[in-house]
DNA sequence: ATACGTTCTTAACCTATGTGAACGAAAAGT
DNA sequence: ACTTTTCGTTCACATAGGTTAAGAACGTAT
């Protein structure tokens, strides 16, 4: 059942887990079915649950000042997902998180991750390698977002994820990308009319 | 000699070292003394070098397909910098980093990196914090990057590290926030009138 | 002291994106 | 099937920040 899983972590450490570390692991990670346009972490609720995309889609978002919501990432299938910030540090969460479609998770209690950090060693290197990853790309898109306008910045979004336009609304699309829909809508009119 | 190490992974993890510890983890890093305007990490060579900011300034910065570059990090006394990329994938790296001052610079080879996690149980657990407190601070900075405009990014920044004005030219403190030194002047100047 | 290069400022103009509003299409609820 | 809400588009206008260029202020080397 946690199967994903299994193939996910073994993919980034480029190593086979024994059955005896898949079985051991498997019972800290639980099921949890959502609905569509469930919001399951909350800013300002401690939140100290870690969560793997077994299937369907979510974002991470945040509130501002002005009421406006600001994507911040998607999470589909084989993410890792969740607010790390409440999860290491049992401080109330800092970001929100809601599913875009039916989404199946697997829930990971902090207690369990410590469990797991300290009696399976592939995973800790697992995790190690994962929020490295998260780290760098992130930077990467700072970069990026200093140096490319947003019409740039789509256009490599969709080469990227050429799928995210069918999966999620444009409105959210445009969100993550930091500007209007409607100034999303203006940049793609004007592509099209490139061609 | 390398105390601020010291005291800077006990801070971290809330622990002290012992004597012993500490002599190993020592041994690791060498002493880097550089000048200003020295750059030590280059795009597109590996670095596979970590790097602890005894004293002194560095930038870390990346140059867009324009050849203009964009300041992406400081990194001041205590810091932890680096091309984490390269250090870590072996790849060439993909950020530049130079001193903004005669800087005095602990360097660590990543064999040594490994050895240190193998041998020194906090000291991977210390990396493991900071690779995480960065992973989030940059999710946040993403976040407020695309709810604030460029004056707020510049009041909250200088109420965070209200020496930056003093030890960084201005026109760095610009490209940190993503705008051209002209407009930063005008934001300023706005400020002032506003008083 | 002089000359040179670097950094900061100012100003006029330009452009990308935001704002507000109106409309139609699609989706969801009854 | 009909109504209501949500979503995407389009437009006119507003604004933040970019661009270009000039000069002032400062530091450094001669």
């Amino acid at each position: 059942m946690q199967n994903n899983i299994r193939k996910n972590i073994e993919a980034k450490i480029n190593q086979k887990l024994t059955d005896a570390e898949f079985e051991k692991l498997s019972e800290w990670f639980v099921p949890v079915q959502l609905e569509n346009k469930m919001q399951f972490v909350t800013e300002g609720k401690v939140c100290c649950n870690l969560f793997f995309v077994d299937a369907g889609a979510t974002h991470t978002f945040i509130i501002d000042k002005k009421g406006e919501p600001h994507t911040v990432q998607f999470g589909f299938e084989g993410y890792w997902i969740g607010d790390m910030y409440s999860f290491f540090s049992g401080n109330p969460a800092i970001f929100n998180l809601e599913t875009l479609e039916p989404t199946t998770l697997f829930a990971m209690k902090h207690v369990d991750f410590e469990k797991a950090c300290e009696q399976i060693q592939k995973f800790e290197m697992f995790f190690r390698i994962l929020v490295q990853n998260g780290y760098l790309s992130s930077l990467q898109r700072i970069a990026k977002s200093f140096s490319e306008d947003a019409e740039q910045r789509y256009l490599s979004l969709i080469k990227r994820q050429p799928d995210l336009p069918q999966r999620v609304p444009q409105y959210l699309v445009a969100s993550y990308l930091g500007i209007k829909p409607q100034s999303l809508s203006r940049i793609r009119q004007k592509l099209i009319k490139k061609k």
